[in-house]
DNA sequence: CTCGGTCAGTTCCAGAGGCC
DNA sequence: GGCCTCTGGAACTGACCGAG
């Protein structure tokens, strides 16, 4: 890993240009005394491992260029008061960089007149700062690989004293998700920082996406999670919306209540337990997400008017009848293909 | 006008405890 | 394993409001 003002191009850090096949992405990490090396040193190495796995997965990608950068360039201490080079941010050339991430706790760079979006230049700012970004509009994306004439999206790294990592991370992924995806991203936060992922993910998971497909994802989230305790509110939670408009938006793209899907996945696991395996109804029941056994039986004689014990014996009988119709005639089959052969 | 948030009221359900 | 009762809290709904 190389910081102080070279370019790191990838795997093999190239000196100059990139593949005529690869687009070019150049990041800024713009430095200010006091700034969080962790959090600089975190977003240089997303940006390495996103041109490793890229390089990997597609052959020919996107790649980054990192750049650390500051308003007069030359040595730079962080809070631990480790030196580092930097270039000069030069400020005729800043839209020739595609993402600013701007670090420092002292002077604050991000409210310097020379950077972008700043109140001198508060409209562009507006359309262009992360934070402001309305990250569900195509248009967003298509400036991204419009070229030299895009905006550049402008990221505020915190400050060394708090939580850095999580934070640095995030902000750099969110980059890395809409060039590369969600599996790449996933797979660098897992190496960066193992069990982040879950954390994470469902954050930049909202990137680029409508409120429908962030519905239909929550809608799988709770299938797939229907054997945990969880909520409404977790849901919600999930598809980072409000309690109140996950239920609307639920009901209008799945056609029922977050709850009666989710209780029909687990009704679903639950006759799939109770056909397939000996297991007790109240370990079926607390296997699937279904309290007890009492409890079960209260929905399964609600729903379908027999106990799960009655459901499973029924399922039995017929599976053994349909054993005893089917078998013959497989035998017969067979006993077809052999002469066929 | 649409979308998303808050609030208050109502309905429904999970869990506990007990019994057969 | 199944059933019953009770209760607190979660889920749901409609009305309303503000922002864009």
């Amino acid at each position: 890993m190389t910081y102080a003002g070279i370019e790191q191009t990838g795997a093999g850090r190239l000196a100059s240009g990139s593949g005529a096949a690869r687009a070019a992405r150049r990041v800024g990490i713009v430095l200010s005394e006091g700034f969080s090396l962790l959090a600089a040193g975190i977003v240089a190495e997303v940006f390495q491992l996103a041109n490793e796995s890229g390089a990997a997965a597609h052959g020919e990608c996107v790649r980054y260029s990192v750049r650390l950068l500051s308003l007069q360039g030359g040595g730079i201490r962080c809070s631990s008061s480790v030196q580092v080079w930097t270039d000069e941010l030069d400020v005729r050339a800043q839209n020739a960089f595609d993402a600013l991430f701007i670090s420092g706790s002292g002077a604050d760079p991000s409210s310097d007149p020379r950077l972008p979006g700043t109140p001198a230049r508060a409209p562009q700012r507006k359309s262009a700062h992360a934070a402001d970004l309305d990250l569900n509009d195509t248009r967003d994306a298509a400036s991204m690989a419009a070229g030299a004439s895009r905006a550049t999206l402008v990221f505020d790294l915190p400050a060394a004293q708090a939580d850095d990592r999580y934070e640095a991370v995030k902000s750099a992924l969110t980059l890395v998700v809409r060039d590369h995806g969600l599996d790449i991203a996933r797979e660098i936060a897992e190496r960066l920082m193992p069990g982040s992922s879950a954390k994470l993910m469902p954050l930049l998971g909202s990137v680029g996406t409508t409120v429908g497909e962030k519905v239909r994802r929550s809608a799988q989230w709770l299938r797939e999670n229907c054997d945990r305790p969880i909520s409404v509110a977790d849901a919600a939670q999930e598809a980072a919306m409000s309690e109140r408009n996950f239920l609307r938006r639920f009901k209008l793209e799945i056609g029922s209540t977050p709850s009666e899907y989710l209780l029909q996945a687990r009704l679903d696991m639950t006759c799939r337990l109770l056909a397939g395996t000996e297991l007790p109804v109240d370990k079926i029941a607390r296997r699937s997400g279904m309290g007890n056994g009492d409890h079960l039986a209260k929905i399964f004689r609600k729903r379908w008017s027999i106990s799960p014990t009655e459901y499973r014996l029924r399922n039995r009988r017929e599976r053994d009848a349909l054993a005893a119709i089917v078998a013959p005639a497989a035998a017969a089959e067979l006993e077809t293909r052999d002469f066929a052969f």
